[in-house]
RNA sequence: GUGACUGUAGCUCAAUUGGUUAGAGCACCGGACUGUGGCUCCGGGGGUUGCGGGUUCAAUUCCCGUCAGUCACCCCA
């Protein structure tokens, strides 16, 4: 709905009751499996200084963030992805922080692009890492977050599929193809395009970077490998075998930690950012209707380059935008709660006070308690009662007794009142 | 940043080849119910047809621009 000049900005929303209701519903969902992992929160400044993201990403990135000049002249950016932040911190007191770190983050991010589904301007991202183990089980510990957070959303592994892939073991296969390391990111590139990409154009690009026909014919089948012995019989480097065997480990773990029929190996799951240095994953829908809900991975060097601080770390993202469309095309998404405990509605109109003091002890409870603000009649107050949503309606007669009614079965039974 | 499609009430949609005062359902408010709700019936408020310009005797309808939305590309989250 176009609003003209009294409308928001362009890929922001506006969080109405109900809307509010299902972004609470998805962050403390995230936050409680978060905490049942042993996670804990944490939060840095939703503005940075610009410097911070053009560091690592050159300066095309300005062009994909809100950024401006403050009042003392610093060039400053609204936070794009918690990572640099989280680098910031970590690095800071890496001394003193028990390993690994288990550290969770809900921030809201913001991008400047064109919007369109399953991407906004604006977004809020559960963000889980670990810092500080290199070994494969802190890998399926990551894992098993994401993973135990779409069970927790009512979603099942039919809904839902985690594609996991190793840049290692990817540029191990490279060695062995005799790729040049220099030409592993255009190969990447074509790698991660695979599904969305003809066979032709794919073939075409690895021409273009110097493969040879036998190599290019070998990354253009990289999707057939979905299990270790797979690729064990494919491959026979040395190297090769090592993350095979590391894979294997990781695997193992996963069914260890209960997800691991979720998961599929899919060697052509690259993942876009550059700083990825081992398992990445993503998750998405199994019917492939919606972007990837969740994308993550290790990211060993990430740390040492942006805060000097040469740690293992690993972690992923996941966006509520996606998320929520997932959760209500599938019927996951829940209703909106009661509105309240009580309404307290009342025969006379003299009796307005009465139920303010009703409500003021019934509130001092702890109950959720409304009430009409101007005298009217009960059959209307009732009314009003039902359709804001109320439990039960604590009726006050003139005679000085109440009775509670609830308002979805019509039982009444005598009300005691609270003490005030 | 590029391209395609779409903009009528809070929501979903009407309005005969351009033709009086732009309608309906839902939602909201009020009444029938001088008193125990959900049903029913009646009534009411709410639109410069996204905005601006053009063509025409006449524009919601046709044309241009702009803004916004949807989708795809780019890029990624």
């Amino acid at each position: 709905m176009a609003k003209g000049a009294t409308g928001g900005l362009p890929g922001f929303r506006d969080f109405y009751p109900e809307e509010f209701a299902s972004r609470a519903y998805i962050l403390s969902t995230w936050r409680d499996v978060a905490r049942r992992f042993g996670f804990v929160e944490y939060d840095g400044p939703p503005l940075e200084p610009l410097e911070l993201y053009t560091r690592k990403s050159g300066d095309e990135i300005v062009g994909q963030l809100y950024n401006f000049t403050d009042k003392g002249d610093r060039e400053i950016a609204l936070r794009p992805e918690m990572t640099p932040t989280f680098a910031r911190m970590v690095g800071a007191r890496a001394n003193a922080l028990r390993k690994p770190i288990r550290w969770f983050s809900i921030p809201q991010l913001f991008r400047y692009e064109r919007q369109q589904k399953g991407r906004l301007r604006e977004h809020f991202q559960l963000n889980v890492d670990i810092v500080g183990e290199t070994d494969v089980t802190a890998d399926a510990e990551l894992l098993a977050v994401s993973v135990e957070c779409m069970r927790a959303f009512g979603l099942g592994p039919g809904d839902v599929r985690a594609r996991v892939s190793d840049r290692r073991l990817l540029l191990a296969i490279l060695k062995e193809l005799e790729v040049p390391d220099e030409r592993a990111p255009d190969v990447f590139a074509v790698i991660d395009k695979l599904d969305r990409q003809p066979a032709d154009i794919s073939l075409e690009k690895l021409q273009a970077a110097k493969l040879s026909q036998s190599a290019a014919d070998a990354v253009l089948q990289l999707k057939r490998l979905s299990e270790p012995d797979l690729i064990a019989s494919a491959f026979t480097s040395q190297d090769v075998e090592a993350r095979v065997t590391d894979l294997r480990r990781y695997l193992e773990f996963l069914d260890a930690l209960g997800v691991r029929d979720w998961v599929d190996l899919d060697l052509s799951i690259v993942r876009g950012l550059a700083y990825y240095t081992g398992i990445v994953f993503e998750l998405f829908d199994a019917r492939g209707e919606f972007r990837a809900i969740c994308g993550g991975g290790r990211y060993d060097n990430l740390l040492g380059s942006l805060s000097g601080v040469d740690l293992p770390a690993l972690g992923f993202g996941m966006g509520d935008v996606v998320l929520g469309e997932l959760l209500r095309a599938r019927g996951q998404m829940p209703l909106a709660g009661p509105g309240m405990d009580y309404w307290v509605a009342f025969e006379d109109q003299s009796q307005l006070t009465d139920a303010m003091r009703t409500a003021t002890n019934l509130r001092r409870t702890g109950a959720s308690v409304e009430y009409s603000l101007r005298a009217m009649q009960l059959g209307k107050q009732l009314q009003t009662a039902t359709r804001a949503g109320a439990l039960a309606a604590v009726i006050l007669r003139r005679d000085g007794t109440a009775i509670q009614k609830d308002l979805a079965t019509g039982a009444e039974e005598p009300f005691t009142f609270p003490h005030g």
